[in-house]
Parts: structure tokens; C-alpha cells; sequence
DNA sequence: CTCAGTGCAAAGGATTTGCATGCCG
DNA sequence: CGGCATGCAAATCCTTTGCACTGAG
């Protein structure tokens, strides 16, 4: 499978959607954001392609979010983060390290993930609230900070 | 139940426990997160009290999150919001509005939780991970922005 | 050619901090 | 009294925006 070809070429495709071209600037932050191995920081993404510019770097990361190909995630950390969107990597969660603020992926078993959805679900509909995802991170001291 | 005054009990023990004193603007912060039926923004508190001023409740919620009194969360808004730490509580997650960034607090079934934390507990070993507590958003749209 | 994308520098805005004053212990 | 707590205003710092220039279609 050529992965990273066809995370391009949806890329591609949900910003035609939407009137905007993928462009250079565009490629490059889609090839980090798939190569890396948990959600990054601006500045994380400017150290690892020196071609990225920051101010453009917020912009594109804007619009690759409004056209769902890239996500944004906040942690208590001073810097938002982004990862690809869940439908072209798989559905995962993070591990949060609350001492240095780094972020790691990790998955669920799926029995745990789809009790949760129809717990999720059920709860939702009380209160009707049209839900469009979950978020179950975990919070505590990575291995690096104990 | 004089939960209330419980409340303020164990917020003055924390905090002297730190040395550092439970004064007036820092009571107020705390009743007013117990009172709250969700975790609230920094305006949203300020506009709950008037006695409040900006920089000394950002001032004392930092100290008060320290202690172990209260817990900051962010969610993909522009301000963080506080709600009182969990053992003061009970163990809730959060119904998050992406359009409006409201913030609503629900509970889900004893079952889901239990298998959720067995499975958390023995992902966080797999990566060498100190598990502090875990964090489950279900993030849509609230009835009020449909 | 035309218009979206880029990059620099300046502006915004939530949060933090310096400093003089007030108040609890 | 001594030192933390307070509040105002000024400073910080991530993020956004203005503007002139470049490049894709």
C-alpha cells in the first residue's frame, strides 16, 4: 500500500472541495503530519521541514482542518497540536504526560471502543446532543519524566 | 450533607498544606465552581461575581489547581475553564460543543468506566506510562446550536 | 492574466507579571 | 510587624492579520 500517495491524493481532493489548491506549503505539512508518530506543535512542525514558514504554516493548518484533513488538539500544553484527520490514519487516543506536555498515540481494544460508542450514544441523545466524536485521552507521567 | 462546607474544609487544608491561605477571593472562586453545573471560563466567573478581579482569580486558580482544589480543562475555545478537582466532585466526563464551546458535564455507566480504566491501566504499563486520571470528551453539537 | 498562497512584520488577545498597597496570621 | 494576597497596568507569547509579492492554473 502507498499510504502517504493516498493521503495526498485525499488531501488533494477535500481541498478542491473547497476552492483551495494544495500546494507546496500544503504537501509538506501533510508529509510531516504523516510520518509523525503522535500529534505536533507548531513548532515541532517548523523544526522538522525548515521550508515551513510559521505564519503560513497557522494559515494552511486552518484550512487543512475547515477541509478535514488535518485535526487540532489541545492539551494543557502552551501549544495547540495537530494530527492528521482519524478517517486517513485510524482511530486512536493519546497518552498526555502532564510534566513535558508530549503526546503519544496509543489504540484501544475495540470491544472498549464500542461499548463506549453505544454508552456515548445513548448519553447523547439525553440530552440532545448530536455527537460527532469522542476523546479519551489519558493523563499522567510519561516514562521519559518519572 | 453540607457538601458546601466540606467543600471549603478541604480547599483550606490543601491550601495550607502549601502555605497558602484560603482568603476571601479564593473561597469565592470555589463557590462558585461548586455551584456551577459545569466547568466555567474565567469570564464566565468573573461575571458569576463581581468581587472577582481577572488577574488575581487567573492568579489564585492557578494556586487553587496546585493544591488539588480545582482543575483546569481546555477544550478547543479560546478561554481554559476550571471546575473543582474531582474528589471534590464525583467523576463526570464532558458533552463539549464545538460551535459554541460550551461545556456540559455528564456520568457514564459504572460498567464502562470499570472495563475503561482496566484497559487504560494496562495500556499505560505497556508504555511505561504513570497513569494519573483519564479524560473522555464526547464533542458535537449541543441542542441549542443544531 | 488572475487570484489563491506565501512570508515578513505588526496586531490581537488570553494569560502572566511587576509593583505598590492591603490584610491575615 | 512580615509576608502572602490583591489589583491595576504593563508585558508576554501564541496566534492571527495586513500587505506586497510570488506562483499555480
Amino acid at each position: 500500500m502507498t499510504a502517504t500517495a493516498d493521503v495526498h491524493d485525499v488531501a488533494a481532493a477535500r481541498l478542491r472541495r473547497l476552492d483551495h489548491r494544495y500546494s507546496r506549503g500544503r504537501r509538506v505539512l501533510v508529509d510531516v503530519l504523516a510520518s509523525a508518530e503522535a500529534p505536533l506543535s507548531i513548532p515541532q512542525l517548523l523544526g522538522r521541514d525548515g521550508a515551513l514558514k510559521q505564519s503560513s504554516a497557522y494559515r494552511n493548518l486552518a484550512v487543512l482542518e475547515q477541509a478535514g484533513v488535518a485535526h487540532r488538539i489541545v492539551t494543557s500544553d502552551e501549544f495547540a497540536r495537530y494530527e492528521l484527520a482519524e478517517d486517513l490514519t485510524e482511530h486512536h487516543h493519546h497518552l498526555i504526560c502532564s510534566a513535558c506536555g508530549e503526546v503519544r498515540d496509543f489504540t484501544a481494544p475495540a470491544r472498549i471502543e464500542d461499548d463506549l460508542d453505544r454508552a456515548l450514544r445513548r448519553v447523547a441523545s439525553q440530552h440532545g446532543f448530536e455527537p460527532d466524536h469522542h476523546r479519551l485521552d489519558l493523563v499522567g507521567t510519561c516514562s521519559h519524566c518519572r
